[in-house]
DNA sequence: GAAGGCGCTTGAACCAGGTTAAGAAATGGG
DNA sequence: CCCATTTCTTAACCTGGTTCAAGCGCCTTC
């Protein structure tokens, strides 16, 4: 497996020297999950960040009614990881699964924290990092109060052209915190003009 | 003004050498506000990170249809600001208005910049705000989509315990995501019983 | 103290989206 | 290749929440 796309998307933020870069590389360990597989089950202590290289995962937590609802999906160059467990070493609620075959750089949690401890330029990363992700989650609950479901399934579409392909449909559904069913009419009204 | 809480909040997360500490002090400016009264304009870029250090402020926008819709209510010990305007440089898309008398501290995103540059304790201090500040994002989209009304209002009342005596309900009630009418059936269930 | 103006409530009609159930289509494993 | 399971669609009906319109209490302000 190849570290250039994460070195690369770090780069786009700071500059790294080649001692934090090896470091980095060093410390990473990839593995590789065929479609289906779990990426890190629900109710364990979460192992670290995960670094989607290529492929795509999705997280996901259990609801009351057994119902699977999809919080968010990860392709090529996103972070996943489940960060309340990570800060608390409370076992996770959430579970990560492949929807494609994906290969993905894990960063163990000890890891990371001797990573961000020796190369403060990776707090700066992780501080942009996640200073993005708020933006895109307050945008998200936004959506959530004042679009209707077909204006969230717009904006899912554009914001993942290539998703709706390969991923089920009930999972793009519980995405956009709809049902399959409703889903279901949206994309009738769609194609039938 | 005094900088007690904010300093004892960035020392919960991190430690501070005297120099740090005098540093920050130096760069923050305290701004009162009266109830009502607006402490950040939409339209404008956003002038830096606020921090609440007594009274409340909310950060709404307004929607299509001229409604003004709530993200997010900031008591004592918060920070608030536009993140999306701070990084793109854009003119922000939220007003923040004070919702009672409030003492605040203005970090002017230059300010922010330098701390930052200096003081990398600073970066590890706001990368864990932030990711701090994303779990519970994630939980209020979890919310937003898998909880009824009633449910996210029982939230609401445990998160902000006296916030609903002097905020109007309407605010209130563009928080939760639905009309004042329906808060207002909602209520009246709890209070005959 | 009358006249607004605003926030809150009420009720009735209405709609976006959910539920249930059943069939059609796709997927996958032996 | 075929059967079994899962996924997707359709349709009829249901409900949480909205819309609209009216009334009420409580500040202001003249």
């Amino acid at each position: 497996m190849d570290s250039q796309l994460i070195v690369a998307n770090i780069r786009r933020h700071v500059p790294l020297t080649p001692e934090e870069e090896a470091f980095l590389k060093a410390i990473l360990i990839p593995i590789t999950y065929r479609q289906g597989e779990i990426v890190q089950p629900a109710g364990e202590i979460g192992p670290g960040m995960i670094h989607v290289n290529s492929g795509c995962l999705m997280t996901y937590y259990t609801d009351r009614d057994g119902d699977e609802k999809v919080i968010q999906f990860a392709t090529a160059g996103w972070w996943t990881g489940d960060l309340h467990s990570l800060s608390t070493q409370e076992p996770s609620i959430f579970a990560t699964r492949a929807l494609a075959d994906s290969e993905v750089y894990l960063l163990p949690d000890v890891r990371m924290n001797e990573l961000l401890e020796r190369y403060p330029v990776f707090e700066r990363y992780f501080r942009i990092t996640f200073q993005n992700s708020l933006v895109t989650h307050q945008r998200r609950l936004i959506q959530a109060y004042s679009f209707t479901a077909e204006e969230r399934y717009d904006s899912f579409q554009q914001k993942y052209p290539h998703l709706e392909q390969f991923v089920p449909l009930k999972y793009v559904a519980s995405y956009l915190g709809i049902t399959p069913e409703f889903l279901s009419k949206i994309r009738r009204k769609r194609t039938t003009h």
